[in-house]
RNA sequence: CGGGGCGUGGCGCAGUCUGGUAGCGCGACGGUUUUGGGUACCGUAGGUCGUAGGUUCGAAUCCUAUCGCCCCGACCA
């Protein structure tokens, strides 16, 4: 993309209304715009990343063996007084009138939903285990939206569930959930410890929270800083093998690591003094087992293999999607900008023409940016007739993780700049070995 | 929902106390200049001062109502 050709309206003031830095970057980034309290415009550069983080999603459910579809936003009331909690919801649930008088609700997750889809086409323990899961706008109607997208009350939400015989099978669900979420996180550049949590209004015995450590999080965190130091890295997980699974599952919650909730000041004590670490998250996720919650009020039974009917074991698994933006942000950034992790980047590298109208400078940047899609990159080209530090500038502020910066003077010696967005570190090469580098970089992400 | 604050060009703000018909910086646009970290200068456009009602010769300014947004708390992905 040329830049003089995008839509990307940064702002060099910082909007009064946003005092956590992921939404001041956000806003200045030109990435969101608000709409109403909670409610936001995903501009181009916004919605880039958003659907970078979604397909990163959607790839390691696939890769879990988990199989999308998509429910609506609006749902009939009368699913959710099968279940129960048309009343016990409470405001946060957003209640609609339609032209017939008919109860609606914009849906604040799908429970109640995917069993009344699960039982009115699944009979038999044969057609288990399933896991069903879509990634679709969600409405909860805070009291006090805050944090930009962190806590806003639209916000897009990866929702899973899985329906298995037993529990055995369900408690690999609710394993084989975990293992994806770690890689999922990774993937992204984050570090996303699981959490015992508290069940909350989804209701279930057990779950666990996924939290990424930075000084703006909502939720108090106690853990070992150990923690920190697992990583699945390219380690390839058999998702089939329960045992396998458990195994990462027991690695990774083995350690304690706890919120305010469920923290227990006794075993907390016993941590190494040197490893006890007291600090805050950002909750990025969190998976739920809950057996029979909804299956046995909304009759979602199943045949099983002696002929009985039994309601069928679940769990609920869920992902914040557009929250991601706001922790990644939180979790990287420095005092001039965003610094987006290579998986998530809405561009792959910022190519910078330091002297715009130069023939030569003009001549290799369009190579350079040829070069780079021909490769498969997505390069930003900054080619606006501007002074270098307004590039510069722009650059470091929307955060893409490798810039490109061509001027004659580098030219006359047939190299250019490549830069690294976090470290600040440059190296000169030419051209064809900058694609190269990013080539190799990108291929070390996919 | 309790407490606090704020609504004035795209963004950040002054003007409100003490009514006299709207201003500054940034940005945008046009030009000159400049060109390796937000260049300098000149010029232009853009605002029924959140909305409605009231007081007044006259309201951004005073009064009433209302809407919106932000912050702290309680709550939450």
């Amino acid at each position: 993309m040329r830049l003089s050709r995008y839509f990307l309206p940064v702002l060099k003031e910082n909007p009064s209304e946003a005092q956590i830095v992921s939404h001041r970057l956000m806003l200045r980034a030109g990435m969101i715009r608000q709409q109403a309290a909670g409610i936001y415009s995903w501009l181009p550069l916004g919605y880039k990343v958003l659907k970078r983080i979604e397909q990163i999603v959607h790839e390691e459910q696939v890769r879990a063996g988990h199989i999308p579809l998509l429910m609506p936003t609006l749902q009939p009331a009368d699913l959710w007084r099968e279940s129960g909690r048309y009343d016990a919801y409470g405001a946060e649930m957003l209640r609609i009138k339609d032209r017939h008088e008919r109860d609606m609700l914009y849906g604040p997750t799908n429970e109640e939903m995917i069993t009344d889809i699960f039982r009115s086409h699944v009979g038999s323990y044969k057609d288990l285990p399933l896991t069903l899961y879509h990634i679709q706008w969600k409405f909860r109607d805070e009291v006090r939206p805050r944090f930009g997208v962190m806590r806003g009350r639209e916000f897009l939400m990866k929702d899973g569930y899985n329906f298995d015989i037993d529990k055995p099978s369900a408690l690999h669900a609710y394993n084989r959930h975990m293992v994806s979420y770690l890689r999922t996180y990774e993937r992204m550049g984050l570090t996303a410890i699981p959490m015992r949590a508290d069940s909350g209004p989804i209701g279930g015995d057990d779950t666990h929270e996924f939290l990424v450590l930075a000084q703006t999080g909502e939720s108090e965190v106690f853990y070992d800083d150990r923690v920190t130091q697992l990583k699945l890295g390219d380690r390839q997980v058999d998702y089939d093998n329960w045992d396998e699974v458990a195994g990462v599952c027991k690695e990774f919650t083995t350690l304690y690591a706890r919120t305010d909730e469920t923290h227990d000041e006794a075993k907390f004590a016993e941590i190494p003094e040197e490893h006890r670490k007291v600090g805050r998250g950002i909750e990025v996720g969190q998976i739920f087992f809950f057996g029979t919650k909804y299956s046995e009020p909304m009759g979602a039974v199943v045949v099983n293999d002696k002929g009985e009917r039994v309601p069928v074991q679940m769990g609920s698994h869920g992902i914040g999607v557009s929250r991601l933006l706001g922790a990644i942000i939180e979790a990287s950034h420095d005092d001039k900008g965003i610094i987006w992790p290579e998986g998530v980047t809405p561009f792959h590298a910022g190519i910078v023409n330091l002297k715009q109208g130069d023939g030569a400078a003009d001549a290799a940047c369009d190579a350079l940016y040829k070069a780079l899609v021909g490769a498969g990159l997505d390069p930003l080209y900054d080619d606006r007739n501007e002074r270098a530090g307004a590039k510069f500038a722009t650059m470091d502020l929307i955060g893409l993780p490798w810039r490109i910066t061509v001027g004659p003077r580098g030219l006359e010696k047939g190299v250019v700049e490549l830069t690294s967005r976090r470290t600040g570190e440059s190296e000169e090469l030419a051209p064809e070995a900058a694609v190269a580098r990013l080539v190799e970089i990108y291929a070390a992400h996919r």
